[in-house]
DNA sequence: TCTATAATTTTGACTAATCAAAATAAATAT
DNA sequence: ATATTTATTTTGATTAGTCAAAATTATAGA
């Protein structure tokens, strides 16, 4: 069974890995994201090596084995459910819910994961947009969405607007609702069929759902 | 801080402290329901006492210091917050809670314990009965008495169901007579022998005082 | 009282995770 | 090509928590 700073090395890896799409992270962003010496990030390579879950390459950098990936995967799914509870359930905020989920990402079963998953009515997206790898630890491919589908306070990147209507063209011309935008949903009235953005100038825009619809939009950040 | 084998050994000695109604408790049981050998409970007896949790007699026991009551009261807080939690809103068999919530109560933070605490309408009693500590730690330890001592119009909260007699277990569960449940005493007739409650949902039940001698409750509000 | 048994403590050893600081290797600049 | 800077590894030490087994003390029995 893997401790859970064994948990949270791994956990780290794959982000770096995701993040910046390279095969070895050196030794030194290892040693930084985790928070300790270059040293200990090194001891612990060794280790994390000689018990299956990474390919430590001397100067160079590691790599999650399948095993590690899998376990890293499931940290992952962990981290971002509970993040979603924190938020839609209990109303933590925004910017808090980040280390209260990784404190308690190594301590909830499996079993109870999937009850959360359950009640939160299996939710793909975290608060921030960022897919929720699957129970089997295979993450969501990143194709664009129905900006309607994701959750209040999400970061998006315009990726095309599905519709020929010269009306709504326009209007999305005109308020900068163009691919390559990214936006923040600052609002979201699923009652009143509402969804309200705003820009990174700081302009904000009000969408129906039949709307939101038609823009289709990729988590950004 | 405290590490969480801190906080167990804490807990754990609280739990002995409680329902033996002892005020020092033995190295031996100790080691037992913290699942170590006795050696290892004399050691970490020794570092306890050095950080200020417990008073350690050597050849004799342990007890908890002012400081130590603290925690140990915070931990079982957290511990039937948790257990009600997994239950209520995850809908978790009652047999599997305990480990479950032995784990998390690690992890979650005071913050969001209160979050969950508002969430479950701050609930006084987990789902064994047992009374759930303050904030501030106090435990609400009243002394429960049998349902048949109180007078007509008393509001009371059932503590505990005294009877081995799966019949009546049956029955009692089928008539919401569980601990936590409130009650209202509607009707006390001396001479034909009876009870009449009404539940909070305005169910009503007909108890005789044999019966109603097995039921103890607490008066509430 | 004296001995057998039970409980407790001590001792020595081990693992996981960490740091500080010295040593080494690689990358960059001159 | 050499010196300087940066990244990585090694070394030696520390802390928390644990076990096994020996030593000690307390308890109870005859």
């Amino acid at each position: 069974m893997a401790t859970s700073t064994v948990e949270n090395y791994l956990k780290e890896i794959l982000v770096i890995t995701l993040e910046e799409e390279i095969s070895k992270v050196p030794m030194g962003q290892v040693a930084k994201v985790l928070g300790v010496t270059p040293g200990t990030a090194t001891s612990m390579a060794k280790s994390l090596e000689r018990d299956g879950w990474i390919k430590y390459f001397p100067r160079v950098g590691v790599s999650l084995t399948k095993k590690g990936k899998k376990l890293a995967m499931n940290m992952l799914r962990r981290h971002r459910l509970l993040e979603t509870f924190l938020v839609e359930t209990l109303g933590l905020d925004w910017s808090e819910i980040h280390a209260e989920a990784e404190e308690l990402e190594h301590a909830i079963s499996e079993k109870v994961l999937e009850k959360l998953d359950d009640f939160l009515g299996r939710p793909r997206f975290d608060p921030h947009g960022d897919p929720i790898p699957s129970k089997g630890g295979v993450i969501q491919q990143m194709t664009s969405k129905p900006l309607s589908e994701f959750p209040e306070d999400a970061s998006v990147r315009i990726e095309s607007i599905i519709d020929q209507n010269k009306e709504f063209l326009r209007f999305a011309r005109k308020s900068n609702l163009v691919p390559g935008q990214l936006l923040k949903i600052i609002g979201k009235e699923v009652c009143a069929d509402a969804i309200t953005l705003k820009t990174l100038k700081g302009k904000v825009v009000n969408l129906g759902f039949r709307s939101a619809e038609k823009v289709l939009v990729l988590p950004y950040e």
